[in-house]
DNA sequence: TGTCAATATGCGCTGTAGCGTATATCTATA
DNA sequence: TATAGATATACGCTACAGCGCATATTGACA
């Protein structure tokens, strides 16, 4: 449920997994956070240079939102999730 | 410890707090990240146009690490984001 | 209050995000 | 397999991140 994301792939594939859980397309979020739906594939897909202005917003629409803590080892929940 | 983070400004905060408990300086940290002392200092103040990429450098140096979460309910300080 | 380390800011530059718009490619499912 | 919905990609554009380099400002302490 918690996903450590430690990379932008990774970061993207948590968005991706929520958006699909909330039943919406990118076009919908798109709508909903003012970006593009150009936009958001590229954020889902990982893209490095994402602004971190744009992912706030994805969060937020998605009702998520960021923790952040030392790095810790992965739980056997976790690393499900991670692959 | 653990610190919930949905905008860059908290974001910047966070960052910058677990510089200073490793006793670490911008320009030491832009050392280890290939980053300039200048652009350590744009992401400690929260500037929303931070890549994602330069995020992920800088928490890994910090051995800092996200998790995205569900948003959680609101603790008395965050109340008033909610209401 | 003078000094030095730390941090913030300025300038010109290159690279690229996100934009509107449009289309191509995938993927269900009828 | 035909087709509609979803996702990825393309083009030209403007805006701005991060760069090297340099300086201004701040803060801690003698």
């Amino acid at each position: 449920m918690d996903q450590i994301a430690r990379t932008p792939k990774q970061i993207g594939d948590a968005i991706r997994r929520q958006r699909r859980k909330l039943d919406l397309n990118q076009a919908t979020l798109g709508e909903r956070t003012k970006l593009r739906q150009a936009t958001i594939s590229a954020v889902e897909s990982g893209a490095p240079g994402t602004q971190l202005s744009t992912l706030c917003d994805v969060l937020a629409a998605l009702d998520l939102e960021f923790v952040i803590r030392p790095r810790s080892k992965a739980t056997p929940d976790e690393i499900e999730d991670i692959f």
